[in-house]
DNA sequence: ATAGGGTTAG
């Protein structure tokens, strides 16, 4: 830190003149002391619906039967279930609750083994399956995309007269929610009907449908299917919820006229809007850029003597903010005060950010100076919003007097601060405080990645350090990150220009040992091919282009934030193979047809 | 987990 900051003076010296000078003591009066890194992890398994209703109970699964029988499944996954059966009862250990759910949550991808893991489990007489394991092996199947396992499950445990203590309502839930995911509205539909034919459930399961297909992006069925059910029933009124849950699902899919539509035909029947109802509409006025609109339904809202809150106030202040309507936005807040929940982060977030595109940092600093003085502390998306101002109009020394000032006021950055800060020091060719900021980072716990590498190593090619680039190159290889394949060409050709031939030859052998593309940016190769690696603006363009691809590799983490988005045009997602599983353990969308019972 | 609920775009 104190080496960064010398550094740092050296190669920027502070400038007390400068425009910004005044952020530098914002943040500093809400010193607090550097939290603790958190050293301590829980140990224990994640808490499962039934293990808290006997807290008592001692936990009864042990790391190393876990441990044993991952070992056993590993190697036995390719042979058929029948055999792991046995090999799972010759362990000798015990099923438990707690020991099933654990495996079942390291096995979401293969379904056999899932199956087997089940059928081991199921055969024990001193193992008894509660509702929610078993609807928690339903998903586990469904997740995994065999419906069929998950119905053969169902019937096996579904009396003749239709009743089961395990076959529930939520099972239901949980098929229909997983097929809508899978794309397959039509078996959806079919699972639904299936389980309103045995079980009194309707009403709560037709919304678990319509939900789950407006959410992941068939409105139009859902709409289609509810007005079919219209015709059947004349006198059937679909209920606020159902309105509510349509609504939502146009305006997810930006299709203002049809949510317009279905506001008009639920006053038209006389369906009472809640306050839910309320909000949906103004978020969804606010997100189509209609505050004007949103405005007005605000004011129906408080002739409706509805609880106003954050749910309304948040969307239409950061709407009139996006259109640079940023007094009005304040004058909102000022309504906003007086309501019960008042301005909340989301709120001060949202105005630090326009006031910041507006360029107005004044503006921003006495957003920040009211939230502070109101209790409410920066997050670092508040901050980042004057990183993303600084980075865009090359204020690199306001932008690192900032990063002090935050460090010292024990703030922590987060990773999208550190690829602002070294967007900023890359393109303004600051290289030691660049080298600095990216050790800082990763001692701050904040792996390094592929962007932050990618930016580094370009800098180092830009200033014709091409030995230390292979360098980085190489650390970043051992960190595990795979550089792309323009970083590769650009020392490539450095090297070889320079004459270190034999360098290039061990970069070479570092690259081709890794899975990568041979693609390039267009520009790159017209960049190449007319001209041999020098100094000049268009090896700037290259750099810019290829932050741009790397911004695109960045990968989703939420494959449900992926389906919330789609639709809108202004979003534009690659839907290709980066979109792999992650944590949750949703597989990628395949279309598939599965050959279920209703199928 | 699921009737809205948030985070940064040219």
């Amino acid at each position: 830190m104190n080496s960064l900051f010398t550094s740092f003076r050296r190669i920027l010296p502070l400038n007390p003149n400068s425009h910004h000078h005044f952020l530098l003591h914002k943040f500093s009066s809400s010193r607090r002391s550097s939290p603790p890194i958190p050293i301590q992890r829980l140990q224990q398994p994640p808490a499962s619906p039934d293990s808290t209703r006997h807290q008592l109970t001692v936990p009864d699964f042990s790391q190393t039967d876990l441990a044993t029988i991952s070992n056993l499944l590993e190697n036995q996954n390719v042979i058929p279930g029948s055999s792991l059966e046995s090999a799972l009862n010759e362990t000798g250990i015990e099923p438990s609750y707690q020991l099933v759910q654990a495996l079942f949550d390291r096995l979401s991808s293969s379904p056999m083994l899932l199956h087997s893991v089940f059928k081991w489990a199921d055969t024990k007489p001193t193992f008894t399956l509660s509702p929610s394991l078993f609807n928690s092996v339903i998903n586990a199947m469904c997740k995994a995309r065999d419906f069929e396992s998950a119905w053969s499950l169902i019937f096996d445990r579904v009396r003749s007269d239709g009743g089961s203590e395990l076959v529930t309502a939520d099972t239901f839930t949980v098929l229909i929610r997983r097929y809508a995911r899978a794309g397959m509205v039509q078996q959806a539909i079919k699972a639904f009907e299936y389980a309103t034919s045995y079980y009194d459930i309707e009403l709560k399961l037709l919304e678990v449908l319509l939900d789950a297909l407006c959410k992941e992006g068939h409105v139009t069925e859902a709409s289609m299917y509810m007005e079919r059910r219209r015709r059947m029933d004349s006198n059937w009124i679909p209920s606020v919820r159902i309105f509510n849950i349509l609504l939502n699902g146009w305006f997810r899919a930006r299709k203002l006229k049809q949510a317009e539509n279905l506001w008009g035909e639920m006053k038209e029947m006389n369906v009472k809007p809640s306050v839910v109802t309320y909000g949906t509409l103004i978020e969804g006025y606010c997100r189509m850029r209609r505050v004007e609109v949103a405005m007005e339904v605000l004011e129906e809202m408080k002739m409706a003597e509805m609880e106003m809150s954050f749910m309304v106030f948040n969307p239409i202040i950061n709407g009139l903010g996006e259109a640079g309507r940023l007094q009005e936005a304040l004058g909102m807040m000022e309504r906003f005060f007086v309501c019960v929940s008042g301005p909340t982060i989301v709120t001060y977030n949202s105005l630090v950010k326009n006031f910041c595109k507006a360029g107005d940092l004044l503006g921003a600093s006495k957003i920040l100076k009211m939230m502070m003085n109101r209790g409410v502390d920066p997050t670092p998306t508040t901050y980042n919003h004057f990183f993303k101002y600084f980075s865009k109009h090359n204020k690199t020394e306001e932008g690192m007097n900032l990063y002090f000032k935050l460090i010292e006021a024990g703030h922590s950055p987060d990773r999208f601060t550190y690829h602002l800060i070294m967007k900023m020091l890359c393109e303004d060719g600051k290289l030691s405080l660049a080298m600095q900021v990216d050790k800082e980072m990763k001692n701050r716990g904040i792996d390094p990645d592929l962007l932050t590498t990618t930016m580094l190593i370009h800098l180092l090619c830009r200033l014709d350090m091409f030995e230390e680039a292979f360098e980085e190159f190489e650390k970043a290889v051992r960190r595990g990150i795979i550089p792309q394949y323009i970083t590769f060409k650009m020392i490539d050709n450095g090297l070889r220009t320079k004459g270190l031939t034999e360098m290039a030859k061990r970069l070479g052998g570092v690259m081709s040992s890794l899975p990568h593309s041979e693609k390039l940016p267009n520009a790159y190769r017209e960049v190449v091919d007319a001209q041999p690696p020098g100094r000049g603006d268009r090896r700037k363009s290259i750099l810019h282009r290829a932050e741009a691809m790397s911004d695109v590799l960045k990968v989703c983490r939420n494959p449900r934030k992926l389906v919330k988005m789609r639709g809108s045009p202004r979003m534009t997602v690659r839907e290709d193979e980066k979109l792999a599983d992650d944590g949750d353990g949703d597989a990628v969308r395949v279309p598939h047809e599965s050959s279920s019972p209703l199928s």
